[in-house]
DNA sequence: ACCTGAACACCGTTCAAGT
DNA sequence: ACCTGAACACCGTTCAAGT
């Protein structure tokens, strides 16, 4: 008798010692010692698989303390959903759709309800703060995607990471920068960026409002 | 003889006939007519494939007439460069990449130099045009990978698109806008976040300039 | 109820052999 | 040179059959 329980303890380990590339529904069965076909008893589908076990990991994420000005609480709460993906790559390409808000439990959804409460706080209308949501939500599922195959990349012996020298005459101010570019984009502006973002479609938000459109 | 642009239009015939998860190796082979092997003499591997496909793509591309002003400058950039791949998200997981820029030849650089140089020239430090530009490519690869997941997801039969009501003791803000969050979702705001987004990048870059910071 | 092997319909890629 | 079938090492999923 396999519980659920240790179906996604299993696929935590395969995940952890083998890497999520490694995850299919053959190997997780042979992990539990099972036969491939007796797993589909216990999930629907892979993707089952994937939303039960992104869910398992975030319920058991601590809710920080949220700041209470509204623009620091849409930082904190999108931080703490930049931090808890960064960790699991794959949960960000499962989660890489609109719909995903619908697939998650409310011990997840707190983070949603953060941004969307500190849009709102701060004086937007509801349509904005689903923008500012929605905007947050693309940065960071983005910004987690791109780096995660970075990294893949880069520890994969693949050879053709990163042509560094530019055509001047072509494209001038990326060849001055083409030296340092390498050591630039390798390091993390998550944070730096963010709340740039928030400071942009707070400040729109606000003019939108009182120009009265939107 | 099977010729590159053989290779090429074939990929794409195949692509715009059946979708992008139906090209792989085997099919494309079998529409050219050939062994699956053979095509291996014409390219290296399935990612050669794909990043010949998406330079051929790009360079196809005209490129617009640019704004004088460097903040219009780099949004009609940024837009170019998703208006490019939004229409072939499976460019985008191609380009789920920091190193993406080095893959590409000159005729798809021109997007990235725009945004650099909009950057430069509004009085960015080369740290802060690099930054920015990853910042927006960020937004741009997240946007059109969760438009492209979520338009798969709309139009699949698969039935769990989006759970429309939420505890409203929990999560009040959502609860509040659950109704109309689907209909806010589907909406393009692609635009409306970039102008956002390059606005609080700019003000950010110029009060560290001026502090002396950064 | 719970589990199974065999099978279906695929993948990307390699290799030794053919013309 | 250019192309090939067969094979390797996999996938997710279904189905009829077993205990």
């Amino acid at each position: 008798m396999t519980s659920r329980a240790e179906i996604l303890t299993a696929a935590r380990r395969l995940i952890d010692r083998d890497g999520w590339e490694k995850l299919t529904i053959r190997r997780l069965a042979a992990e539990l010692g099972i036969g491939a076909t007796t797993l589909y008893h216990h999930i629907r589908d892979k993707e089952d698989l994937l939303v039960q076990l992104l869910e398992h990991h975030i319920s058991r994420l601590q809710r920080p303390q949220l700041p209470r000005d509204p623009r620091d609480r849409i930082v904190a709460a999108a931080t703490a959903m930049h931090d808890a993906l960064a960790d699991w790559p794959w949960a960000a390409e499962v989660l890489t759709t609109d719909g995903f808000v619908g697939l998650l439990d409310e011990s997840a959804l707190w983070m949603v309800e953060a941004i969307v409460a500190g849009a709102d706080d701060h004086g937007c209308t509801p349509e904005q703060s689903v923008h500012v949501f929605r905007s947050i939500w693309y940065y960071t599922v983005g910004e987690i995607l791109v780096r995660a195959h970075t990294a893949r990349r880069l520890t994969d012996e693949k050879l053709p990471v990163f042509r560094d020298s530019f055509d001047a005459s072509q494209v001038p101010h990326l060849a001055a920068v083409s030296k340092r570019w390498r050591a630039l984009a390798v390091r993390d502006t998550y944070a730096e960026g963010l709340r740039a973002f928030v400071d942009g479609l707070l400040a729109r938000a606000a003019s939108a409002t009182s120009d009265g459109v939107g």
